[in-house]
DNA sequence: TCGACATATGAAATTTTATTCATACATTTG
DNA sequence: CAAATGTATGAATAAAATTTCATATGTCGA
């Protein structure tokens, strides 16, 4: 997902590469479900996959792969603990962001 | 898209309808054109499809899907003049979320 | 009215993302 | 070690989003 504007864009101090960054991590965070993980897990750091797939009320898998996909791209970490891995936050500024527009009156 | 989870979430004040509406705005603005299209809109209020395209150097037709779809899902608004038509950010809180995640020291 | 310019639109073609399903891997416990 | 529990993974499929291309529409000026 290369874009390719002309080099010296004036605007706003945003590069290229800057925007593409910011798009990625929309992107991954552009999902309710996903959204909704973030929620959980910013009111309570660290949680087990099985607590957040019951809370949730998503399958298994498709939470894992949810899961995977955020701590790729940076935005949660995981650690084993036992049997269980428990997922949090890596990237807080997502919650500032989904505060941002869920503060929105009109939504 | 709509997703379906245990009616009453409790986590952080945001129901599952809000989550969604958030989620459709992130995703209306998780695209390097896009942003860079808020860009320039934040620097300057108004400018025709032409200027925009000039300036970001996306093909004609690409750039008019993308203003529609930001129209459409009232990110932006559009007015004629002439033989112009100047799009301006409707939705000023977006700028917000890009800045918040520009501000990112490791991004 | 015709031609040129600015922009929109719609239907393919492509690419990306999301979901499902079956199965594998790791850890604990009996 | 076998069974149970918790989680990951990969392939197949389904669904969305992006891009391209051809063409339409609106507006102006000669």
């Amino acid at each position: 997902m290369s874009t390719s504007f002309p080099a010296p864009l004036v605007d706003m101090g945003l590069s290229i590469e800057k925007m593409e960054k910011v798009a990625f991590i929309l992107k991954t965070t552009a999902h309710p479900t996903r959204i909704a993980i973030v929620q959980l897990l910013a009111a309570q750091e660290s949680q087990s996959v099985t607590e957040i797939s019951d809370k949730l009320n998503v399958e298994q898998s498709l939470l894992s792969h949810h899961l995977a996909g955020m701590k790729l791209k940076g935005i949660l970490s995981s650690t084993r603990e036992g049997k269980n891995i428990y997922y949090s936050l890596k990237m807080r500024e997502v919650i500032d962001v989904i505060q941002c527009l869920a503060g929105c009156t009109f939504l």
